[in-house]
DNA sequence: AGGGAAATAT
DNA sequence: GATATTTCCC
């Protein structure tokens, strides 16, 4: 079985989008502002089914901090611009902001980052997978919350995030550590983002979420091989600063725990080509974790739509969208 | 800061 | 009712 770990780390290798995969830095955010500027607007939009968020938190409206509602259009083959036109001005019709929903009265022109309370941060699959990544190449040994969030270096963020959700994560590894112990190894094998393919994921009731990413085999074998012979030292180089922007489903409560069941019915008509998104939109802060290898292969990978859910079934949300701001 | 469990929101 | 995330406590 070491070949699984290689081929694990092979196989994460291959995933690294090529220098021509990446982003362009164009594909920036647009800001409300600017959309409004510029008269963009989003050419489809036919969600809203509930806009408004009637957490409990009411008395707050929208954070204003960072007007880009940006959303990525989930089509279906939304490949990035392959081409290497790194100017290209932003991808056609990739994503649009829309915001005045209601923000008109809080002019949303300034973000006075206050002590707003975020709402809930929705781990998409994306989000996971990065998570996932920085967990695999800092090493279970050194994944702590702090630094796997320094390694995710995703805007918004937050520690808190991360150590509850790594929380989880842990649980679930360990559910499956005694599911596959005893009898099916099938479980910890790596599903290899075509979760839903061949075969049913082990368990319905396995997070949904964590099924759908890749579990480092490694994770699975604490005792096995040497604990972090792979990422003797992390790669981080790997892992860039790319802008991965966390979303904040508001409005659709609908298509966080029910994803497995496959909304891609056989009409293939998705109740909602896609959904609005509020994203933070940060900037990953300069305080990026030392890299400490060189960058050796190039490889970065950043987040971007990396895979998208067909596997879900009916997750097509991208919540992150790729900046090269910088 | 890290880990775990209770509380809450969806 | 169950699950996902947040918040509190050690």
């Amino acid at each position: 079985m070491r070949e699984e770990d290689s081929n694990w780390f092979a196989r994460w290798e291959e995933e690294l989008p090529s220098p021509e995969e990446l982003m362009p830095l164009s594909q920036t955010l647009i800001t409300p502002d600017l959309a409004l500027a510029f008269d963009i607007r989003n050419p489809i939009n036919h969600n809203s089914s509930n806009n408004n968020n009637n957490n409990n938190n009411l008395s707050q409206q929208q954070q204003p901090q960072q007007p880009s509602h940006q959303q990525l259009t989930p089509p279906p083959s939304n490949n990035n611009n392959s081409n290497n036109n790194p100017l290209a001005a932003p991808s056609s019709t990739d994503f649009a902001a829309e915001n005045s929903a209601e923000l008109g009265s809080g002019a949303g022109s300034d973000e006075p980052a206050r002590t707003l309370k975020r709402p809930r941060l929705v781990w998409t699959p994306q989000l996971h997978k990065r998570f996932v990544d920085a967990v695999a190449h800092l090493g279970i040994k050194n994944a702590v919350p702090k630094t796997i969030m320094q390694l995710m270096s995703v805007d918004g963020l937050t520690r808190e995030n991360v150590a509850s959700h790594l929380q989880k994560y842990r649980l679930y590894l360990k559910r499956m550590q005694g599911l596959s112990g005893g009898g099916g190894g099938g479980a910890g094998g790596v599903n290899g983002g075509g979760a839903g393919a061949g075969g049913v994921n082990s368990d319905p009731a396995t997070d949904h979420l964590f099924a759908s990413s890749p579990v480092p085999p490694h994770f699975l074998h604490p005792g096995r091989a040497n604990s972090d012979h792979y990422l003797p030292y992390v790669p981080v180089t790997a892992l860039h600063p790319q802008q991965m922007a966390v979303a904040a489903a508001v409005g659709s409560p609908h298509l966080q725990s029910h994803q497995y069941h496959r909304q891609m019915n056989h009409f293939g008509s998705p109740p909602n080509g896609q959904f609005e998104h509020h994203l933070f939109a940060r900037q990953a802060q300069p305080q990026q974790v030392h890299r400490m290898g060189a960058p050796v292969h190039s490889t970065v990978p950043s987040g971007y739509v990396e895979d998208l859910e067909s596997a879900n079934g009916g997750r097509k949300v991208l919540t992150l969208f790729p900046t090269g701001d910088d």
